[in-house]
DNA sequence: TAGCCCGGCGTTTTT
DNA sequence: CGCCGGGCTA
């Protein structure tokens, strides 16, 4: 077996593998072949007699451990099938439940994902008389977010805020208690939660942590620079007693330090284990030696991060061109003329393709152009498919059948479809029910001493009924026919019928398609239960389902893309202010993490990477101006970028580029929703009388001369202000009287100023 | 109660 | 520019 496994391993892969005993942190590049060391890793476990039962690999997606448990099973047939691969959230999910009873826990709790935070966080705003205005919603989902990644609880972050002197932190407090106060009594549990309390489950239960020790011998953790503090707990106790850890990462692409994850954990292994093995994979299977070149370069920049040098064998140049285009429009037109010469010339098929962009806005304008040149691609992420207001609709319904006193799910539906049970109803019904301190549901039965109308009693009263004839069903009928039964007899489906239009009628599609996921849940799944389709829902994410993009162009974020490969990469909007994103250029932190950003998605062609930038853009409908990202730069594109400012400044016509006068508008838009997954079917033209070089269409697109800028402020000026000192132009719009500037401060804030009255000097 | 209008706001979001 | 949510009116 070792012979079989080192066949198909360098020298480095093979020094993981091999290494069974002991702490093992392996630092794998991009492109390095992490996933195969992973799972050669626990194939050779399995071959020296371990048990399956006794190895634990972890990651992040649900995607990535799919993938790893094919693998691993395709290396082990039989013994690979039971190997726990699975993400952090679904393990931890999966241990509340089994281990509910001793824990305290009721094992039937709800996931709340960030939507339903947020409906509960609004509700503590409203029942504290916190302004929403001066504490955003979403800034407090994250803070409690980050709170539970750090395994603080709400006295912790008082505590915390009282030595501070911090008014915000104390408030911020004294919501996520009620917030939490709230999820308990419903008894819900965020994502947050899932690991948080696993891990003080682990270390107040010792009988239980031993327990966990013993069964899972060998563990395994995926993409560990991406890991939070209490993801990093919860390895560290799982591990405690045999120390057979392996960690796999690479600090050049630690992406989300923004969602709590914590570099230093990848950073600090050697010093929480001494004894460790630390490996480095340094060759590349990726990508041509031109793109690993431009995005070392890139990522050099960075100063903080351990050295390694990328390499390869591959001695296919590739390329990476920059693209430079007048504006949005100008560029998803050249990305698509690129695309479709490389098509036309059988170089490629369209799954080859890449769009990468760094804000989902940005997505619209390629939606567009993709739709009017009937050219097939896929949007992942936008709003997933269980985003869908419909489809979140039937799953509340669901949701409450499960648990009745979810009150997010209850606020949801009480009137949907229309029962006459309007916001004052509601909320005096919930007003009762806080001071009660019993959930919504239960209040119904005093809804008159709640001070309803006597119509309001009676809706709420059959709406209570409908609940509960779908709660009766629960232990004799399956999933599928309890939500074709919400379906049908909410009253549901009859509503979208009547209303009959398109958008209605692509509701009726996707609640269809939904039953049909229940259905195939049913067939995969072994616990086909109600809570176990809950929970599974609640864990999945769009990218999950990528495969479908077969023959499609693929377009998401930079974030989505990490882990994935194409040939032909399209890095799209690398200018300032948008790619390094807004003020992200004047924090040094900030920086480093966006150009690890653009090393993730640079590292992601294998032979063709593209990176455009236009020198206009509109944003929130004004047009901006705007500068090459740094990072054009740094891949070594300099003195290019000054080439291209002088052509600038020659050319004169606009916009007439290769085929876009050639492309129709008659193109096939009939199957456009504006929803994740857009799908057009290709229009066959073959109306193609001249192809041109990629050469032809990267260079040509500068027809263009900028408006001279009379202005004095530019972008980067040093001003003075008579009231908030020196400060720095970091963002400019409109013109003349309408001149608006951002100015970042020497205090460290920044202000929105209309130059016309600012009354800024230049320093 | 429901529907319309207006004003504010807009970075990324593995689970 | 478009979306969402709050508030006002029929």
């Amino acid at each position: 077996m070792k012979d079989l496994l080192t066949k198909n391993l360098n020298p480095s892969q093979a020094e993981a593998v091999f290494f069974t005993k002991g702490p093992l942190i392996i630092f794998a590049g991009a492109g390095t072949g992490k996933t195969r060391v992973i799972t050669h890793r626990i194939a050779y476990l399995l071959s020296l007699g371990v048990t399956p039962w006794s190895i634990l690999a972890v990651t992040f997606t649900n995607k990535a451990a799919t993938e790893m448990k094919q693998r691993v099973n395709d290396l082990a047939p039989q013994a690979g099938a039971n190997v726990w691969v699975s993400t952090f959230h679904s393990f931890c999910a999966y241990f509340l439940r089994v281990e509910a009873k001793k824990i305290e826990l009721n094992p039937d709790f709800l996931i709340y994902d960030f939507a339903d935070q947020k409906n509960v966080i609004k509700d503590c705003l409203r029942e504290l008389n916190i302004d929403e205005k001066k504490f955003k919603i979403s800034t407090i989902v994250n803070k409690i977010s980050r709170a539970k990644d750090d395994l603080k609880s709400s006295s912790d972050m008082a505590v915390a805020a009282d030595i501070d002197d911090d008014f915000v932190g104390t408030t911020t407090a004294t919501i996520y208690q009620l917030y939490q106060k709230k999820l308990d009594r419903v008894g819900a549990l965020d994502f947050g939660d899932l690991i948080m309390r696993t891990v003080i489950a682990l270390q107040q239960y010792p009988a239980l942590l031993e327990h966990y020790q013993e069964k899972y011998k060998y563990i395994m953790v995926d993409e560990y620079q991406d890991t939070n503090h209490a993801q990093y707990m919860f390895v560290k106790l799982l591990a405690g007693k045999y120390h057979n850890v392996c960690v796999v990462g690479d600090d050049d692409q630690s992406i989300y330090s923004w969602r709590g994850a914590d570099v230093t954990n990848i950073l600090n292994f050697e010093k929480d284990y001494p004894d460790a093995k630390s490996v480095k994979l340094e060759q590349n299977y990726r990508s041509t030696p031109k793109i690993l070149t431009a995005a070392g370069q890139v990522v050099k920049h960075n100063s903080e991060r351990i050295d390694k040098q990328l390499w390869t064998q591959n001695s296919d140049d590739g390329s990476v061109s920059v693209v430079t285009a007048v504006n949005e429009n100008d560029e998803a037109a050249k990305v698509i003329d690129l695309i479709l010469l490389k098509t036309l010339r059988n170089q490629y098929n369209l799954s080859d393709f890449a769009v990468f962009y760094r804000t989902n806005a940005q997505s619209r304008t390629f939606e567009e152009a993709f739709i009017k040149a009937g050219m097939p691609f896929v949007i992942i992420g936008t709003l997933r498919f269980y985003d869908r207001a419909e489809i979140k609709d039937i799953m509340a319904y669901l949701k409450l059948i499960h648990n009745p006193n979810d009150n997010v799910s209850f606020k949801r539906i009480i009137n949907i479809p229309k029962r006459g049970i309007g916001k004052t109803s509601l909320e005096s019904l919930e007003k009762f029910a806080i001071l009660k301190d019993i959930s919504i549901w239960q209040a119904i039965p005093f809804a008159l001493e709640a001070g309803l109308t006597k119509n309001a009693v009676v809706a709420l009263n059959s709406f209570r009924q409908l609940v509960k004839a779908f709660t009766d069903l629960k232990n004799n009928a399956s999933v599928k026919e309890i939500a074709k039964k919400v379906i049908t007899y909410s009253g549901y489906s009859k509503d979208l019928e009547n209303e009959n239009t398109p958008e209605s009628k692509s509701k009726i599609e996707n609640i269809r398609e939904l039953v049909s996921a229940i259905d195939n849940f049913e067939h995969r799944s072994t616990d086909k239960t109600l809570a176990g389709y809950l929970t599974q829902v609640s864990l999945i994410s769009d990218i999950d389902s990528l495969d479908e993009s077969k023959g499609k162009v693929t377009l998401m974020t930079l974030h989505l893309a990490k882990g994935l490969e194409f040939n032909n990469v399209f890095l799209c909007g690398l200018e300032e202010g948008l790619f390094p994103i807004g003020k992200s250029a004047f924090d040094s932190e900030d920086l480093a993490e966006e150009r690890r950003l653009m090393y993730v998605g640079m590292t992601r062609a294998r032979k063709h990477l593209y990176l455009c930038w236009a020198t206009e853009r509109t944003v929130y409908g004004e047009t901006k101006w705007n500068i090459p990202s740094r990072f054009i730069e740094e891949a070594g594109f300099k003195d290019e970028l000054a080439e291209k400012k002088q052509v600038f400044q020659k050319s004169q016509n606009f916009g007439q580029g290769f085929n876009r006068t050639r492309w129709n508008d008659t193109g096939n838009s009939g199957g456009y929703k504006k929803y994740a997954k857009v799908e057009v079917k290709y229009r066959n033209d073959n109306s193609y009388d001249y192809i041109p070089s990629d050469d032809e269409i990267i260079k040509d697109a500068p027809l263009y001369t900028p408006t001279e800028d009379a202005s004095p402020y530019k972008i980067g000026t040093l001003v003075s202000h008579p009231v908030f000192g020196k400060g720095k132009i970091i963002e400019k719009n409109g013109a003349g009287n309408d001149l608006k500037l951002v100015v970042l401060f020497e205090t460290g804030q920044w202000k929105k100023l209309l130059a016309r009255i600012a009354n800024l000097t230049i320093d």
